[in-house]
RNA sequence: CGGGGCGUAGCGCAGUCUGGUAGCGCGGCGGUUUUGGGAACCGUAGGUCGUAGGUUCGAAUCCUAUCGCCCCGACCA
């Protein structure tokens, strides 16, 4: 893309009602618009972050077996008696008529819907293990709602239901959300810690909240530093092997580590005092094992072998795709503006032209431009007639990681700069290094 | 929902107390000079002062109502 012919509204000032940092750069980096308290637009730049990391929840969790589609925003409200949900959740719930009088509510997640359409589709044990899932725009009706897309109330979520003959096999799913959560957030660049939580009102006794470790964030953590040193990294995962699953889970689970509702103080004070911390953590994503909680009242049965009828065990999986960007942010910025891990960022790469309109930089520029996009990278190109230091401010609050900059000083030995957003390195190399350079660091992502 | 605050140009703000031609900076547009970390100067466009009533010769300013937004708390992914 070409600056130019973009639309990137960044701002050079603070708007006054963001107090935390990824509220403030996500609105000077033109990448949301605040329609009403807690709902936004996303611009074009938001809107590709958003994207990328839609996408990579997407393939993870195809991977693990785990089956995408779509339900609708607007659901009735007849479903949510059946639970008796409808009643429970309160004022959260926005709650719509429709012009023939009808309850209709906007969803603010998608149990009863999911149970209604499983009964209604599948009747035997052959069918199962059964794991659904969507990525579909969420409302709850926030008191107040706060810190931009962290705590909006619309928001897009991924949100996916496991349905099992046994207990046994519910507790699979659970340990196979767990490792697929792990990797999609590493995915990201992001370090989220699996604590064990409260279930709220989704119930059940089976929970783990993913954390990402921020001083912004509204939940406070105990845990126990050595948690911090696990990484899924590359290891080979076999999605059906409930060993392996059981394993890694464990794995991630056995240090103490977990959020205020559930914490244990003389748990806690078990640990080596030099491994212990209290945090601050934003969620960014929760695993629910309940058995039959939905199932019994809404008779989302199956016949078993024997010629039984049992409900099914269910568990109910959620990733905050929206919230993740704010949670993105907290955890990698700095002083100048937003720092993208390679996984996640809106283009891969910026080029900067110090000299607009110099023929021997345009020409130049283009060429990096031209070899980038041919090498399948999608790259930034500032093509304004700006000055270096207005295009410089641009590139590191937008937050690429990488850049490349050409000018004639450069030019005249025959090298461009690269240089990483994260470190502030710069070097200076031939243009068919860089763009090389750049080719490899994505090749992997 | 309790407490506090704010609505004036795209953004950040002054002006309101004490009523009298609606301002400043950034941004936009045109021009000149600049050109490696948010340039300087000149010119220019842009506002029913959140909305509705009221008081007054006259209201951004005073009064009443209402809507919206922000912050602290309770609540929450």
């Amino acid at each position: 893309m070409r600056l130019s012919r973009y639309f990137l509204p960044v701002l050079k000032e603070n708007p006054a009602e963001a107090q935390i940092v990824s509220h403030r750069y996500m609105l000077r980096a033109g990448m949301i618009r605040q329609q009403a308290a807690g709902i936004y637009s996303w611009l074009p730049l938001g809107f590709k972050v958003l994207r990328r990391i839609e996408q990579i929840v997407h393939e993870e969790q195809q991977r693990a077996g785990h089956i995408p589609m779509l339900m609708p925003t607007l659901q009735p409200a007849d479903l949510w008696r059946e639970s008796g949900r409808y009643d429970d959740y309160g004022e959260e719930m926005l709650r719509i008529t429709d012009r023939h009088k009808r309850d209709m509510l906007y969803g603010p997640t998608n149990e009863e819907m999911i149970t209604d359409i499983f009964r209604a589709h599948i009747s035997s044990y052959k069918d199962l293990p059964l794991t659904l899932y969507h990525v579909q725009w969420k409302f709850r009706d926030e008191i107040r709602p706060r810190f931009g897309v962290m705590r909006g109330r619309e928001f897009l979520m991924k949100d996916g239901y496991n349905f099992d003959l046994t207990k046994a096999d519910a507790l699979h799913a659970y340990n196979r959300h767990l490792v697929s959560y792990l990797r999609t957030y590493e995915r990201m660049g992001l370090q989220a810690l699996p604590m064990r939580a409260d279930s709220g009102p989704i119930g059940g006794d089976n929970t783990h909240e993913f954390l990402v470790l921020a001083d912004t964030g509204e939940s406070e953590v105990y845990y126990d530093s050595a948690v911090t040193d696990i990484r899924l990294g590359a290891r080979a995962i076999d999605y059906d092997d409930h060993a392996q699953c059981q394993a890694v889970m464990e794995e991630f689970t056995a240090l103490y580590a977990r959020t205020d509702e559930t914490h244990d103080p003389a748990a806690f004070a078990a640990i080596p005092a030099a491994r212990q911390r209290m945090a601050r953590g934003i969620e960014v994503g929760q695993i629910f094992y309940f058995g039959t909680k939905y199932s019994e009242p809404m008779g989302a049965t199956v016949v078993t072998a024997d010629g039984g009828r049992v409900p099914v065990h269910m568990g109910s999986h959620g990733i905050g795709v929206s919230r993740l960007l704010g949670a993105i942010i907290e955890a990698s910025h700095d002083d100048k503006g937003i720092i993208w891990p390679e996984g996640v960022t809106p283009f891969h790469c910026g080029i900067v032209n110090l000299k607009q309109g110099d023929a021997g930089t345009d020409a130049a520029c283009m060429e990096v431009y031209t070899a980038l996009k041919a090498r399948g990278l999608d790259p930034l190109y500032d093509d304004r007639d700006e000055r270096a230091g207005a295009k410089f401010a641009t590139m590191d609050l937008i937050g690429l990681p990488w850049r490349i900059t050409a000018g004639p000083r450069g030019l005249a030995s025959g090298k461009v700069e690269l240089t990483c957003r994260r470190t502030g390195l710069t070097e200076e190399m031939p243009a068919p290094d860089a763009i090389e350079r750049i080719a490899a660091i994505y090749k992997d992502i």
